[in-house]
DNA sequence: GTCTATAGTAAGATAGAC
DNA sequence: GTCTATCTTACTATAGAC
């Protein structure tokens, strides 16, 4: 067998997804103790005893206990802004246009998968994470908004900024109420009642100077 | 001398004060400490060296880094919770009387020491912080929130809990934007636009269900 | 790619003299 | 109350065999 086959070995072989098939057991056990003890209390020790993994393995996927939290989260992400632009292509569709009520479909499907992934979504908002942990949730956050809104067509003012974090937090406040209900129509009521804040913070716009 | 007088020396004497001196000099230090390199990165060391003081009487006095920590976390919000229950006072006395308006007044008056404070402000709302801080800051939110604004008389209901969290967070991430703001100008636009967006969603009161 | 065993490291915490 | 010196502890991170 020459050395190319061995690293790409042939569809169908037993090794197929070898690397995959680590990375998950890794990021699975990795879920299941970060939301059960947070990151701090968390050692590399027990994920990889639960991922019947080792530590070697783990550095060498991933580069340690931080990069393996920062993977779980970037995993959650993605499945909230899959979601999200999603529902605001499928509102699009059905003929909305108006900015406000494409960012409340947006929103709702951010909510929703708050409640799906309440586990991930309580340990992501706890506040207990690797250093500077908090700043990439706050980049990611000023990404989403301006992703799902460059239709507000904000300037770069602190005006503009100012109502975008307002936004921002407050979807992310929900977002946390949504995880921490105890069913599914409590959480459903809670959704309504978060779009209906922003709905009334988007009615006029950003605030204007009045001095 | 007798051991009562050495433990409690007359007033005058050269020790008067002795221990609130110390004290002060550690939390003077650890505010310049904690605010220029973060709680993570700064070490007891950094803090004790500062104030001239040592390891030992640091943990004398408030028992650790987290503690300490904390003890300066208790003065800020000491001095937050003066100003705007004042500010409560005494609109109070200038004859207003509409919960949203007093609310207003004292979220005011905390927006206000975000900016005299911005440092501090920065700090610890950088989430940087010792275990459990999070949670501290979240309870402590939620009170004050309670006791501004028993006025609205809330349930303790979760939607009635999502609107005290809502009009929390809003405040907060005000007073992150105000605390970084670059002039006392901006700070006070910033400011402005706040509380319009906590009477945008007071004007309504809490949301209520519709199924 | 996987694993074990080991080393490094650094800082928080404590003991005990003064 | 104050201080110095020491400790201990727990972990991350790496080296190197397979």
């Amino acid at each position: 067998m020459t050395e190319a086959q061995a690293r790409k070995p042939a569809v169908g072989s037993w090794q197929w997804g070898r690397t995959a098939q680590t990375q998950r057991a890794l990021l699975d056990a990795a879920r299941e103790v970060f939301t059960r003890q947070g990151f701090a209390d968390a050692s590399i020790a027990d994920v990889v005893e639960r991922a019947q993994s080792s530590v070697g393995s783990l550095y060498h996927h991933f580069g340690g206990k931080s990069e393996l939290f920062i993977a779980l989260w970037q995993e959650h992400q993605a499945a909230y802004e899959e979601a999200a632009s999603a529902a605001v292509a499928a509102a699009k569709r059905a003929g909305v246009s108006d900015p406000a009520e494409l960012f409340a479909a947006g929103a709702r499907a951010y909510l929703d998968g708050a409640w799906q992934r309440r586990d991930l979504a309580m340990l992501f908002s706890a506040g207990d994470g690797p250093p500077g942990f908090e700043l990439m949730k706050r980049h990611r956050g000023h990404g989403w908004i301006r992703q799902n809104d460059a239709l507000l067509r904000l300037a770069d003012t602190s005006l503009d900024r100012l109502y975008a974090a307002v936004l921002t937090s407050v979807i992310g406040e929900g977002a946390r109420e949504v995880a921490a209900a105890r069913t599914r129509a409590q959480a459903d009521e809670i959704i309504d009642a978060v779009i209906e804040y922003a709905r009334r913070l988007m009615a006029e716009g950003p605030a204007r100077t009045h001095r």
